[in-house]
DNA sequence: CTATAACTCTCAA
DNA sequence: CTAACGTTGAGAGTTATAG
């Protein structure tokens, strides 16, 4: 029998900002999305004001104001440097490991009898906390989606311990009493939907979900709702996957800091998302076969006349070239372009995603990539920050480029950024 | 008719 | 002053289409 555990960073963004600004310890805090557009992490505080994940920025202004909300910008390069830090500290505790999430992985144990396990997740919060400044919560237990879910009652105390939870522990009354009280859609992979209908059944808690019968649910629901059933029981269908597989397909899309009317600055943005999908391209070594664009109006706004169209086209052969990318891009735009909206969102796909490696006889045959050129780009962009070189049809102002007014500093990666007092 | 492609829906972080 | 609501990816299931 093996064990698994899921070790979760708490409110991650707000812990990262805390990280550098102890001042907003024990304040209310909330890290917005892109565009400073909705919650997308809440610390505690701000939870007990009843902030929802999601909620939009300026629908707690008052709130805010009420209460003194701070309210801070994504700040992703922070996110993702401090995460790696956690992560490799954490890849230490087990021989296998699964980045899942950019705050969360998961942990895989084979002779798990040497440990205590209770020990062994205090041990793991404590040198997090004290390595790199971010509290973490620890669940084990002999499934995925047993760890996930042990790793939500650690959060929530729900067994007694501070921050780790140990199902293996728990004898079949415990694990009943337990389930009981907890609402299915806490289950992994039991969204909202799935939720709404399963409670219509009188399936509300999760040890009434874990007694349901597999068939029924199998016909009623779907394979994967049968899967989590089962995982529920111990019966471990889902094993770790220390390296995550190729993208099958890759997407760059984003809302505007302002609407956007004419062509102009819609083929600006689309050439700049292309040059993000096409750089993420190249660092797994692939190409595209097919290329979709699509814009959009923003569908909150009602009082405004709606529009959303994509469109793909197949390319002669794969590319993974920035500049053929985008032409193609442009040309796709253009066909779906109309006049008179307020444009709020534009996107790029990349899709039909081939190895370069099982494509170099035709490349020797016909190759119009810029390959070298792409290298140079890379490589440079990759010492002095993305958007160091790039091509001329993604605009030099970029006036439509996302609002980010309360970003904090980049400590850990930019010398530049540094505040004086440091 | 079947096999596959294309599209839609749901979920997750 | 007003208006202001994320991004990226996967997988299953359904529908459309090709042969």
């Amino acid at each position: 029998m093996s064990v698994f555990a899921l070790v979760d960073g708490n409110n991650f963004y707000v812990s990262c900002e805390r990280v550098f600004n102890p001042k907003l310890e024990g304040r209310p805090v909330v890290v917005l999305s892109n565009n400073d557009g909705c919650a997308v992490a809440r610390s505690a505080e701000v939870k007990a004001l009843g902030v929802k994940m999601g909620m939009p920025w300026f629908k707690m202004q008052d709130l805010a104001r009420r209460h003194g909300i701070v309210a801070l910008s994504s700040n992703y390069e922070l996110y993702a440097d401090l995460s790696s830090r956690m992560m490799s500290i954490l890849g230490r505790y087990a021989p296998e490991q699964e980045i899942y999430s950019i705050d969360e992985c998961f942990l895989g144990f084979d002779g798990f009898q040497r440990y205590d396990l209770m020990t062994y997740g205090h041990d793991m919060r404590q040198t997090v906390r004290q390595w790199v400044g971010i509290p973490v919560c620890v669940g084990f237990a002999t499934t995925k989606t047993l760890a996930k879910l042990a790793n939500h009652c650690a959060k929530k105390g729900l067994t007694g311990a501070e921050g780790v939870c140990d199902f293996t522990r728990l004898n079949e009354q415990e694990i009943q009493e337990l389930f009981t009280r907890i609402p299915v859609g806490e289950v992994w992979g039991v969204g909202r939907k799935l939720a709404e209908r399963l409670e219509e059944r009188g399936i509300a808690h999760v040890d009434a979900l874990r007694r349901s019968d597999a068939k029924v649910l199998r016909r009623e629901f779907s394979v994967v709702l049968e899967r989590t059933v089962a995982e529920l029981n111990g019966v471990s269908c889902l094993g770790l996957d220390e390296i995550a597989p190729n993208k099958q397909q890759i997407m760059s899309s984003r809302s505007f800091g302002k609407y956007l009317h004419d062509l102009e600055p819609l083929e600006q943005a689309v050439a700049s998302y292309m040059a993000i999908a096409a750089e993420k391209l190249r660092r797994q070594q692939s190409k595209a076969g097919l290329v979709q664009v699509y814009v959009r109006t923003n569908p909150f706004a009602e009082h405004l006349p709606q529009y959303q169209q994509g469109l793909s086209a197949p390319l002669p052969e794969p590319s993974d070239d920035t500049l053929r990318l985008i032409k193609v891009a442009r040309w796709l735009l253009k066909k779906i372009y109309r006049p008179g909206y307020a444009y709020q969102k534009a996107g790029v796909v990349l899709m039909d995603l081939q190895e370069t490696a099982s494509l170099q006889r035709s490349l020797f045959a016909h190759n119009p990539d810029n390959e070298r050129l792409m290298e140079v780009m890379d490589r440079v962009n990759a010492v002095w920050g993305r958007g160091t070189l790039r091509c001329a049809t993604e605009g030099l102002q970029k006036e439509w480029s996302m609002k980010r007014e309360k970003k904090s500093p980049n400590f850990t990666t930019r010398w530049d950024e540094l505040p004086e007092a440091y």
